[in-house]
DNA sequence: TGTACATCAGTGAACGCGCGTTCACTGATGTAC
DNA sequence: TGTACATCAGTGAACGCGCGTTCACTGATGTAC
């Protein structure tokens, strides 16, 4: 393999705070910490990234690119568009489960204002929605490209949010056997309401 | 009426605080600002609260005060548990867009590391939930108390989480009346899968 | 192969600012006699 | 009613630190002849 310099410092930044926001979290992510971690100076960071804030992007870019891997191999490993639904839903909770500070990264970073997030990040999030679009499409076959989007957009944040509160509350500590079933029994009914 | 004056420092600051969280959301919420805001000096709020953390909650504990008073109107104003659903759900969502920044406040809101939200406080958040399991108990009478209580908060977080990724999208920005009808057309869904 | 020069990669001290919090102080209010 | 003293409410300059970002510099690598 050819790696020019430049490529290597990205990639060696780029691991490091994928390293560091998964074990410490996003919110306690320092510019010195991650050069500290990755064996360059402080300044090599501004030489790669424009600012800290694209360098949590890359980080979460590469999140969504293996998030959206698991997804895809769960709807690949079933048979039918309902059994889909359901394994969607289950890797999601395992990749939040497994990866739980490099998801919340996802959707905790915030661009300072006036700054905005480039477009093409912002199409990557979009692209999750179009796993859960798949299956959908084969449930409710009437249903045009715009509104199997929104519902699959609503279905998909549904889900999210039942996982999101479920593992940051302390207060009702479910584990993921337990919230799995309760994710399950939930989806069941919303699919079987589809039906009726 | 008679109030003492370090009655009214902690109104006038939580008054302050609140309208300039409502303004301009939580994560600009500065010190300086409140103080300047509020008339007194910047001292003063640390002889009114112990820190601005506590001075957030207190905010965020009216908050949801506000937020119980809604929902038990919408309970009240319904004959039958389903229709107390789903008027549950859109007074929730009504809630939310009037008061975008009070209400993502709620949930954006935590602690610097090693201090921890206060049990009364903690217990507010858990209360809400309780507007949901009083219909939902009539909905599934064979439940007990816990998975009540369970289910009552998949259905609250998978409302919720529908709600905040709407909101926050300007990506897939609806207006309220076509989120409304997405969020009763979901709820109807699974209600009715719940009967099934 | 050697020399002179140009470009590139990498460095880290220093900058600059935002911001929560403290605390010695002041003026106002209350109390005792 | 007046005086002396004690307590209380309120003040804001100063502290202290964390942290993202910059930039003048250095040593390494590449190029030309």
């Amino acid at each position: 393999v050819s790696e020019t310099k430049s490529e290597k410092l990205k990639r060696i930044l780029l691991e490091t705070a994928e390293s560091r926001i998964r074990a410490h979290g996003l919110a306690s992510l320092r510019v010195r910490d991650v050069a500290k971690d990755s064996g360059y100076a402080l300044g090599s960071l501004y030489n790669a990234y424009k600012d800290l804030d694209l360098l949590v992007i890359a980080v979460n870019s590469r999140t969504l690119g293996r998030l959206k891997v698991v997804l895809q191999e769960a709807v690949a490993s079933q048979p039918d568009a309902l059994s889909q639904m359901k394994v969607l839903s289950v890797a999601y909770l395992s990749f939040a489960v497994e990866n739980p500070h490099l998801w919340s990264a996802l959707f905790d970073h915030q661009m300072p204002e006036g700054a905005e997030v480039p477009q093409w990040h912002l199409e990557e999030h979009a692209d999750l929605i179009a796993e859960v679009m798949t299956p959908l499409a084969v449930l409710m076959p009437d249903l045009d490209e715009a509104a199997l989007a929104l519902r699959a957009r609503t279905i998909f944040s549904a889900v999210h949010g039942i996982i999101k509160l479920s593992l940051e509350d302390r207060f009702v500590a479910l584990d993921q056997r337990a919230l799995s079933d309760e994710l399950l029994g939930f989806l069941e009914c919303y699919l079987k309401g589809l039906e009726a």
